[in-house]
DNA sequence: CGAGCCCACTGACATTTGTCACCGCCTGGT
DNA sequence: ACCAGGCGGTGACAAATGTCAGTGGGCTCG
């Protein structure tokens, strides 16, 4: 029997995968949670044979949740389920550890089965995804830059910004203009949009 | 036997509904689309008594093929089934005469009870769903403002929303001034950003 | 130990954006 | 016939934003 760990914020698509990898005979879901913060607590608690993360949740996100399990409980397999095959995304979790890369835009019915193929020691990862993210440029960003990207995504100005992170308004408007260049962008808020897209800002 | 139309277009989502639904002895999913474009033609073909709509799809929106489904196939119940619970989309769904309202946080027990109920003639809306709803100002913003906003959106200068609307960026530029003061927000950016959050940017 | 890089910051400057007051043109309602 | 209100537009002005050049400090790597 695998013993599955279930991540995933919306209730309606968590709990449907959770019926669904139930109707598998040798699957089964010994735990499923709706927040990032909830996931090392619950598989140390219930140690699953392989977590199915989501990587935008609550709290932390799936890739942060990636590499704590793989530290905490390394014998845990993990693999990340997503809307966005972003390249930074893919980037990351191989990093962090990942046997397996979905995109919830693929086919259920694959959904078991890769399951059953990362706990024989396989890896999970669509080739022509592993392609494009080999393709696509890494993260130029530097830490800077991306704090004062995120800072930016919700429209404030340089000034809030400034505030927000203790630095001057004339040194945020520094690295939001690097930040533009090298997103390719004119103005930081089509900067932020690019860096969020290819997955750049976590 | 109830005979069910999905449209979804995330497909892992949509597949786990479908099999989900199936599992139901009184309940038939016959016809499953992921684009906007093919819910009519779907359900001219196969006659659903219920179309479970997202709203956010490919093509035309679930909204406005709830409006073509309530023209054309007016014994089709409508239900739309979405991520968000804006204002403006509940608004919009009870005007376009749909009979039920469900957002994917919520339990997926529920769906199909949800379903049988509206087939039964009555309306399933969240009751504190429908509270906020009323509770919220209605849409403020003139077509117009609606239009510069949708354009603004992916960080566009003034100049290009004037050079794809066809107007002068003064012009654009008044209207994005009366909607930031609309949105009670500082710059074009947040103002975009509140519309979208409350559902009136369609 | 220097070269090169990232970081934090400053000041100057041009451009963009946001606000305000005001113009005329239609259209729908009374 | 009149008025209100949406629409498209202009000009003027202040504020925010983006760019550039330059100053140090700390860090790593050859």
């Amino acid at each position: 029997m695998i013993r599955i760990l279930l991540a995933e914020d919306q209730a309606m698509m968590r709990g449907a995968l959770a019926v669904l990898l139930g109707l598998e005979d040798d699957l089964e879901v010994v735990a499923q949670v709706g927040a990032g913060t909830d996931i090392v607590p619950a598989a140390l608690e219930t140690h699953p044979d392989v977590a199915l993360l989501d990587i935008e949740l609550p709290g932390i996100s799936g890739l942060q949740a990636a590499r704590e399990l793989a530290e905490r409980l390394p014998g845990c397999k993990v693999m990340i389920l997503t809307t966005f095959s972003r390249p930074g995304y893919v980037r990351e979790a191989m990093a962090a550890g990942a046997a397996g890369f979905l995109v919830k835009d693929g086919p259920v019915e694959e959904l078991a089965d890769a399951i059953r193929r990362v706990l024989r020691g396989e890896t999970v990862l669509d080739p022509d995804l592993a392609a494009a993210t080999l393709r696509a440029a890494p993260n130029p960003l530097t830490a800077r830059e991306r704090d004062v990207l995120a800072a930016s995504e919700d429209g404030s100005s340089i000034a809030d910004i400034a505030g927000r992170l203790f630095l001057s308004p004339s040194t945020v408007r520094n690295y939001l203009s690097a930040a533009i260049g090298k997103t390719g962008s004119r103005n930081k808020t089509e900067a932020a949009l690019a860096a969020r897209r290819n997955g750049w800002l976590g």
